[in-house]
DNA sequence: GCCAACGTTGGC
DNA sequence: GCCAACGTTGGC
């Protein structure tokens, strides 16, 4: 199983939203980048990932899972863009911040770190343990 | 609100 | 195919 990472500004699209849309979940359109749905393209059900909340928050909030593979994306006719469907799984009891992954020497390689911009990303699985542990969450 | 980093577009 | 111009994102 795979590992992700998707960032959602709160006031586009919030955690609480996320698990308000229940088991149903939703999907993550609106990406207009290349490499983050080359990304989702890759995502299996099953697979799970982190929220992460930009701007405002700067922490990663809660985790999802993969609910159905990359698919066109029903907010635009463009062919060239799809989505995944997620929902939510579970909160972390205490949410990981920006900071708190930059002082960690062990997260320095992270694509949160990296590459900022990047709103669909892979996680490693040595990253996934050790900011679920951070969180209180079982991995 | 600013600005650096990055991605995209379009003229040549 | 290159690159300048432009737009967007997100941390600070």
């Amino acid at each position: 199983m795979a590992y992700w990472l998707f960032k959602s500004e709160p006031s586009t699209w919030s955690w609480d939203e996320q698990v308000a849309s229940g088991g149903a979940g939703e999907e993550w359109d609106g990406v207009r980048n290349y490499q983050a749905r080359n990304y989702m393209r890759q995502m299996k059900v099953g697979d799970r990932g982190f929220f992460y909340h930009s701007q405002t928050d700067k922490e990663i909030v809660g985790t999802v899972e993969v609910i159905a593979e990359a698919h066109p994306d029903s907010t635009t006719d463009d062919a060239r863009w799809e989505c995944v469907d997620i929902k939510a799984i579970v909160p972390l009891k205490t949410p990981v911040s920006l900071e708190r992954i930059k002082q960690e020497p062990l997260l320095a390689d992270m694509v949160l770190v990296r590459n900022s911009r990047l709103s669909v990303q892979p996680v490693r699985d040595a990253e996934w343990k050790l900011i679920c542990g951070m969180g209180g969450i079982d991995p």
